[in-house]
DNA sequence: TACGGGTGAATGAGGACA
DNA sequence: TGTCCTCATTCACCCGTA
């Protein structure tokens, strides 16, 4: 009882709320937080008192300099911030679970398991949007017998309908481009970083350890 | 409710409106600026009525030395106010990125493919600023006779000049590095896609392509 | 549950301009 | 001088892994 009953405080700034060791030291959620952002910057910080500050949970956030030498001096550990590689490398396995999951969960509600991946695709696998209606008829007879929209997914589905059925000039220029090349125009994938997986960042770094380019 | 309901005022004249705190103290917007230009100059300032003028949202502009003296008074701290220096690195700073960003958006739309890549550089390419004028003139003359303005790009243009004219100490640093190194070392770059310049871009697309591997 | 990282609204500096 | 804007930093809250 009197160990849940006595508060913890804050090594840094004597804060009770949300306290937990991080990095080595009983800190609150914002000096972790400091110290993840600041332990491991180079640039000089300045203290207009000498490097003399108190810190405090009203001071704290006055005087970095101060802040973060209380920080190390408490014992915080620079070493247990995760290195740039790793999080890299975190970020990535972490969105290739989700888009497993994603696929898993799509693969759940239609109910089929053959979706082997017919990847030797031109452009053909997307629909065609000439008019053509009984592609968009079996569009609405698959969302009326397989969507749930208990949680409020309707509007996604609407969303993806739309899109796939719409006469939308610019997936119209995509489709084109894309039948014209034999590869799938990477380009596109590096206007958003979290685009690329695993295997293409790992073949890129190959790639350019191999050329000594740069 | 009461706490919300209670308009915070401006420590320094009264005003109720955009208060926050200003160098230490609750402050409205006006009275955040005065001090921020006033406090640190040097010339003496005169009172007409030896120094008891009343501060309020109507009289705060006829005595500045009884503002500023109120600013004081009520715990305004003076070096919470940021150096010319600090100043002139964040500027810098931001310079450097707008234009990381610029290049970006110029290959992004452009997408020439004339300017071929002078990838042999180990620094070389960036303009010296020790002070040789014949290169900013070059580059005035360049600005003058290429640049067009119809779009409002003008301060850009500047923002660039004067980034690669100045003495930036973060520029020398990155071309010492760069000349050290015989690659750039992409695995940086890739730990931000905002890090990827245009001709890295290109040399990926173009490796891709002539890889034909994803 | 503990302890890493990520996110986004709020905050508080400086700058531009009328 | 006062107002509005931009931008970096802060921190409460979240997620994932061990």
């Amino acid at each position: 009882m009197d160990v849940k009953v006595k508060e913890r405080l804050c090594q840094v700034c004597g804060e009770s709320k949300q306290i937990g060791r991080n990095f080595c030291a009983f800190t609150c959620e914002s000096c972790k937080a400091f110290f993840r952002r600041t332990a491991l910057k180079t640039i000089q910080l300045h203290c207009a008192s000498n490097g003399k500050c108190e810190i405090n949970v009203q001071t704290r956030r006055l005087c970095p300099k101060c802040r973060l030498k209380k920080c190390f001096d408490i014992g915080m550990r620079i070493d247990f911030i995760r290195s740039e590689t790793d999080n890299k490398i975190r970020r990535q396995l972490m969105i290739e679970k989700k888009m497993k999951k994603l696929l898993q969960d799509m693969s759940a509600y239609s109910g089929d398991s053959s979706d082997n991946d017919s990847n030797a695709n031109s452009g053909q696998e997307f629909p065609e949007s000439d008019g053509n209606s009984s592609a968009i008829d079996d569009m609405d007879d698959w969302i009326e017998h397989t969507c749930d929209d208990s949680q409020g997914s309707s509007r996604q589905v609407m969303d993806i309908k739309y899109c796939l059925s719409g006469k939308s000039d610019i997936l119209t220029e995509i489709r084109q481009k894309a039948q014209k090349l034999a590869v799938i125009p990477m380009c596109k994938t590096l206007t958003d970083y979290n685009g690329i997986n695993q295997l293409e960042s790992r073949r890129i770094d190959e790639l350019l350890v191999a050329t000594n380019v740069f």
